[in-house]
DNA sequence: TTGCCGATATATCGATCTGATATATAGTGC
DNA sequence: GCACTATATATCAGATCGATATATCGGCAA
């Protein structure tokens, strides 16, 4: 166990406070760290073996039925690692934003279609702004401030982007500007 | 040639105006579309290849004294491929943050740490800013006006970034006062 | 002129990650 | 009884990353 990924660090705090099954940790990623750190089942599966053989959370069986099902928990040292972890200065920075890459490459288009990357740029991120502030009304009532810190800061983002995105719209649109129907 | 990835519309798009080899792809993309979409050597030198194969761009043997170099150009077609794609709704939106990702969990440190990790992800942002705005210097002349656009909304982006975590910084610090000395 | 360093150039590889798919069972509605 | 969705685990091809290997070139300093 030299060194874990960060995917195995949102297990680690995923299961923290409530025993959880791989299934459950993909649901709540889907609706909470997926907006900056997703996760697929193809590492959580694995991931969850690793953190069990390496003592950092236990599982254990806990059936519905005759359907199986095994919900891990941290242990001392998951705590401790995942303290040591949060103490470190953060590595990863990504973005991938198909959007930008065709704005980029936009002069390769006639005079005019670049705008229809930027609107396609905010109508996306306005989808996404309603997807959090749809998650902020469920999760009104929860104590634990940095998820709400990091969720306001989504809504924030999104909006900004989007709005952004409705800047350049008009200055592409002075520069050309026998585009401005539609 | 079914479906081609958007890191192969990034080199179809890098030498639509100038031969390029694989080294100067990257080392342009390094400058550029790295900070919304970024490529290796592994990706860059295999897609080449592929792209050659699909009639998309012409490698041509260009050696610089006994050192091998082949330089790639688009063709008729690749141009084509280029705007059919730019034409195309973007569907990649994805965030890697493990300063986030961090601060999502923060509750697991004892009350007052967790400004360290807003100050870090400030800090990261606050230089990737200083890069941006070195790189807008130096391309003061090009015509083209889209790279322009791009650079200028990650600077402003990334100032958002580090003005948001200065504003969370206050908001942890209110909440936990008694860390507010360093 | 020799030696070293950094830039140019191509290539490869393990590890990680994505997205899709496969296989079951449980519960719900009709 | 049937269809449909949710729960649960698992796997795999392909994309990607980051690092490393190999080799040549140009410049510069001892």
């Amino acid at each position: 166990m030299e060194q874990l990924s960060p995917t195995a660090y949102v297990i680690l705090g995923l299961v923290r406070n409530e025993p959880r099954s791989g299934y459950e940790i993909k649901a709540v990623v889907d609706n909470s760290t997926r907006f900056f750190w997703a996760a697929s089942y193809g590492q959580i599966y694995p991931e969850l073996k690793n953190l069990a053989e390496a003592g950092l959370i236990v599982g254990s069986d806990s059936p519905t039925g005759g359907r199986r099902r095994t919900v891990y928990e941290i242990t001392a040292d998951g705590e401790e690692e995942l303290r040591a972890w949060l103490r470190q200065p953060p590595h990863t920075f990504e973005m991938r934003e198909e959007g930008l890459l065709k704005l980029f490459f936009a002069d390769a288009l006639p005079a005019g279609e670049a705008v229809a990357i930027v609107r396609a740029m905010r109508a996306h991120r306005l989808e996404v702004n309603a997807q959090l502030r749809s998650i902020e009304a469920l999760k009104g009532e929860i104590d634990d401030p940095y998820p709400k810190i990091v969720l306001r800061g989504g809504i924030e983002f999104t909006q900004w982007f989007a709005d952004w995105c409705e800047r350049m719209e008009e200055e592409i649109l002075a520069a050309a500007p026998e585009k401005r129907s539609s």
